[in-house]
Formats: C-alpha cells, structure tokens, sequence
RNA sequence: GGUCUAUUGGUCAAGGGGUUAAGACACCACCCUCUCAAGGUGGUAUCACGGGUUCAAAUCCCGUAUAGACUACCA
C-alpha cells in the first residue's frame, strides 16, 4: 500500500489538482507594480479599530498602485461564528466608502470577481487538493494524538521548561506506517492531519517585512496541524497559503500578532515551491488604562468598536484621516499642502509606519475632526447631521427636514471665511449646539440670567425694543452701534475701557448689555457670534422672545 | 520557559555619529474680542537604564529593565 493509497482513503472524492487549480485561477492581469491587496476577517464580532486601520492600508495600497481589493471571509472556526458579522463589516466598508473590489455577500446574494470563492468554506475541496498532494509527496500525514495525549505533552514541556509542540520525538506519529495508518483510519479513528516539517530550530533564516524590515527566525520544526478533524476545514495558516497563492495577493496586511507565524508560512510556501506575498505587518493599537498600555479591548474600550465613531457622528473622512495619521505620521504634512487631494492619492509607505503599537488619541481625532467639518459647506453639514439623525435621532430629524434653509444658516455662522469657526467635533453635538434656534425646542425653558437683577433684564429688553434696536438690514457695525446707543441711557458704558476707567460711574458696559440680549434669546451666555444668531431667528422671534421674558 | 519585536515630551512622532533634539494634538499664559469658538504670539515638557566604541552617541555595539505579541484541531 502506498502513500498515494492513503491519500485516496482519506481524500475519496477530491479528484483536481493543484496544477488543476493554477490553471483555473491564472495571473491576474494587472498594470506592472499593481499591488493586490485583501481584508480577511474572520467573523467572530464586531469590526475593531484595529482591523479598520488594515482595511484603510489595504484600500489605499490598491487604490495607489491601480490594483485590486478584495474580502475574504475566514469563517474555518465554525464554533466561534458570530450571525451577522460579515453583514456588518460589509455595512461598515460601505459606510466609509472602501467597496471592495471583490467580495462574496451571502447576506445580499451578491458576488464579484473571478478567483472565488471568497468564503473559506466552501473553498474546503481546493485546501484539501493541497493537501492531498502533501499526502501523496509524504510531506503531510494523520497524526492520532487525542486531546488528552497533547494536553499531557504540552503539560510535560511546559515542566521541562522545553519549547512547547508536537515536533521532534513528540510528533509521535509522523513516521507511522501508511498501513497501520490505513487501518486506524478504517476503524474510525479520529485524526487531524500535520505537516510533515522539515525545518531545523537551530538553523535561522531571514525574513524581510515591510514594516519592522528584515528579521531574523529559527526554522519551523513543528508539525503543525494543517487541517482539523473536526469539520475538515485547513487551518489558518494552510488556508492563508492556498488562498493567497491562488488569489494571486501581492500584499498581505495584517496585525503584527501575526509576525510569530513566520516561521510556519515560510516553510509551507516553501514547501509548495510558492513565491511568498510581501508582508505589511502593522502596529497594534493600545490603549492606556490608568497606569499600564495595553492592547485596546472590544470589551473594555467603547472607542475600539467601528461602531463608537458612526454612533457619535464622526465624518467617515475625519475617522480615516485619523487613522492615515497612524499609519504614515507624514500624512498630515502632505494634507497641509494638498488641502483638497483625495486620501488615497497620498502614497502609503510601509517603511515609514511605526513599528511599535501606538495608543489611539481621541483628542486628535476631535481636532481633525473638527477642522474637517469648518471645511464643509453648509449643505454638506446640513446632509451630514440629516443623516445621522435619521439613524440616531429621529425628532431632531424632523425638525432639520422641516427647516432645511434656515439650518444651513446656523451651520453656516462664521464658516465662509479663511479661518472657519471649529466648533462642531461630530454631528451628535450639533444639536446640543444649536437647539435653542428652533421654536419646537424653547419652550417650557428656563433662565438662568447669572447676576443680572429680573428687573434691570426687563429695563434693558424694553429699551432694546423702545428704540428699535434691531434692524433686519443692519451691517454688524450697524447693529452693534445701536446696542451701544442704548448704553448711556439705561446707565452703562459704551466701551469696556470707559467702564474700567471708571467703574463707579456705571451700572455695567457693553458686554452686559448684550449678555443681556445674548441670555433672553437663548438662555445661554456663550454661544457665536450674536449679530448673526439674531439675523437668523428674525425679528419676530426675537420680539417673541423678549415679550415672553417682559410678561 | 521559548521565539520575535519595541522603548525620543501627557499623546502621535521627525531625526540613523556633530541639530538651540522638528512638527502636530493636548495643556498653560498673553493678545485679539460683545460671550464662546476660532485666530495670533509665546511657554512647560522627551532621547528607559548601565557599560563600551569614538575627539564626539538619541543615533553604532553589548548587557539590563520594562512593555507587547505569539507559544490551540482560534484566527
């Protein structure tokens, strides 16, 4: 009995092979220097900040060099899945405006791109022709260690003080008989099967990585498992070799817990003959807690979660400038001079990326955030919080579609200058910001007019109206010479500087009278620029405003 | 225990033998000012530690410490 008769035992109805499949999925054809670049998430939660930073990294390499990206879904853990996962990445990508360029959605029924399929499991008969052919070469084989018996070796080794694996004498079975194999099997035994390694843990080799640059790393000598007894499905690391060998990706990008994994995907692509992707392996993202760094949390931490950022209301090209900032710490410089470029236009170098985990700051993307919405116009302000609000905020929804004009007003306050006001970090806040503009929200309020004596608030009001004060027309100047007109009258200084020269002399100056007027409007004594909050609500809602404060 | 990696202000970081050790965010002060925000000007604050090599070390070498990842039929 042969090697080949073992394989045929195991493997009955898998008839292609390897050669079988590079025929089927030839080299793309794509522009020299075209990087093909994948998200492959396997679906066990939700989208963490650190797997957005892969997918911005992945995107902007295959937009710079006119290449290809694309999602796999590694589902090969079928114990761990999570229903809806893959349906929220995909919502998630589109949210940002990342659309691979090939994908499988089974939640939608769709599909593109011709080196499918693009869910691991049902890719089970390619990685088991791969494996098959292992069998046959005799550089794979079924290992019947039972859980017990590896529990009891790594236990052993761990006592020793040993490295920890199935290699050298603990690969127990790697040199069994094809017979006795044969007939194990027969008998329904369960086994897993292993790579057959032949590496040497004191021979090193070299590796380079984009990132971290070159590194040095013992062989591999484990016999790892390359596809599991339990559903017949590879293993990440086999899975990772036939994938992308027959997607033909050019770039791997992927967490740096992944660079202790070398050794492995060394040797099977060395095993197979196969040219090995280039390898991005990029930071973690940490967070501080209290004293220590750690890795950031999906359960500790609200802001891991992709979710935090749409839920708050960030802009998707605040959130990526963001994250380009990490990824290449010159980013910001190139946006300084290239205000309007489109991100992907900036080339991404793996080189220049922090080989250290970094700790993402909630402060700076604020900052960025908030000088990309001064940036917008007020339309786009107006469409940002419209649709943020139909998700988020239903009633403030209302009240923006009933008003769409005399929104973009308010948002418009001190925008359409060189130096915009930043005052809005995200569309949550805007409402917060902004309520007291609309009649549907100043009712039922309440004033809080700090030191200013009910009476002398009155006094001031009545005079405003007595005279006139306010005139649609008015330039500001105009506007704040007929506030200061009614200074000496009522007994207050027409100029800070004459008040402090002679305090005594006056009951207040200026800035109290329009405090004054600032508070009965809104009820709040800071808020922008008062001549154009009064142009915007109008004469009448002012007059409205202040008889209801008189009465 | 083993393997690999990292360590420049509060945060992100530039600099890879000679620098007053960039810049951004945050913070503080002052200016501007009808409040707030913005803006302007300035400021506090950093090379983990110990040895070596060198005329000269943040930079090169060796240790140490600390941190992180991996060490599964998880990815």
């Amino acid at each position: 009995m042969s090697r080949e008769d073992l394989a045929n035992l195991i493997f009955p109805n898998i008839t292609k092979t390897v050669a079988d499949y590079e025929k089927e999925y030839p080299a793309r054809n794509l522009k020299e220097g075209a990087m093909v670049t994948r998200f492959a998430p396997s679906p066990t939660g939700f989208m963490h900040i650190g797997n957005f930073l892969a997918v911005v990294i992945d995107y902007v390499m295959a937009k710079n060099s006119q290449g290809v990206f694309y999602l796999r879904n590694e589902d090969t853990d079928q114990a761990r899945e999570v229903e809806g996962a893959i349906e929220y990445i995909r919502q998630v990508l589109t949210h940002y405006d990342m659309n691979p360029d090939e994908y499988e959605y089974r939640d939608i029924n769709e599909t593109k791109g011709n080196y499918g399929p693009y869910i691991q499991s049902e890719r089970k008969e390619i990685y088991q022709a791969f494996i098959k052919q292992l069998l046959i070469e005799g550089k794979a084989y079924p290992c019947f260690l039972t859980q017990e018996e590896m529990d009891s070796i790594r236990e052993s080794q761990a006592r020793d003080k040993r490295r920890i694996g199935i290699y050298g004498r603990f690969a127990k079975y790697r040199d069994l008989a094809v017979e006795e194999a044969i007939e194990r099997i027969k008998n329904g035994e369960k086994y897993t099967i292993r790579l057959k390694s032949s590496g040497d843990f004191n021979r090193k080799f070299k590796f380079n990585d984009l990132v971290n640059g070159e590194m040095e790393f013992p062989e591999n000598d484990i016999d790892i498992p390359i596809m599991k007894s339990s559903n017949g499905l590879p293993t990440y690391h086999f899975a990772h070799l036939v994938d992308d060998y027959l997607m033909h990706t050019t770039h791997v990008v992927r967490g740096q817990e992944w660079i202790s994994s070398i050794p492995i995907h060394y040797e099977l692509f060395k095993t197979f003959g196969f040219k090995m992707p280039k390898y991005v392996h990029i930071p973690l993202i940490l967070k501080k807690d209290g004293e220590k760094v750690r890795k950031i949390s999906k359960r500790l931490d609200p802001e891991a979660r992709m979710s935090y950022y749409e839920e708050k209301g960030y802009p998707t090209l605040a959130v990526i400038e963001a994250i380009m900032t990490i990824a290449n710490s010159n980013y910001e410089a190139w946006r300084e001079g290239h205000p309007d470029a489109l991100f992907t236009d900036f080339t991404f170098s793996p080189k220049k990326m922090s080989a250290s985990g970094a700790l993402f700051d909630l402060d700076k993307l604020d900052n960025i955030s908030k000088n990309y919405i001064s940036h917008l116009t007020k339309e786009e302000v107006y469409e940002g919080v419209l649709n943020w609000s139909k998700k988020y905020d239903l009633g403030f929804n209302e009240i923006l579609k009933k008003y769409p004009d005399y929104s973009k007003e308010i948002y418009n306050i001190e925008r359409e200058q060189k130096k915009p006001r930043k005052d809005y970090r995200y569309y949550s806040e805007i409402k917060a910001k902004t309520w007291y503009m609309y009649d549907e929200y100043f009712q039922d309020i309440k004033y809080d007019f700090l030191n200013y004596d009910l009476e002398e608030v009155k006094k001031v009001l009545k005079t405003y109206i007595d005279n006139n004060c306010f005139v649609e027309s008015d330039t500001q100047e105009e506007w704040f010479n007929k506030m200061k007109s009614i200074c000496a009258d009522l007994g207050y200084a027409r100029e800070v500087k004459e008040y402090k020269e002679n305090p005594d002399k006056y009951k207040g100056n200026i800035i109290d009278i329009s405090n004054i007027i600032r508070i009965s409007l809104t009820t709040l004594d800071n808020t922008p620029n008062l001549y154009n909050i009064m142009q915007i609500l109008g004469k009448d809602r002012i007059i409205a405003r202040f008889s209801k404060i008189l009465n």
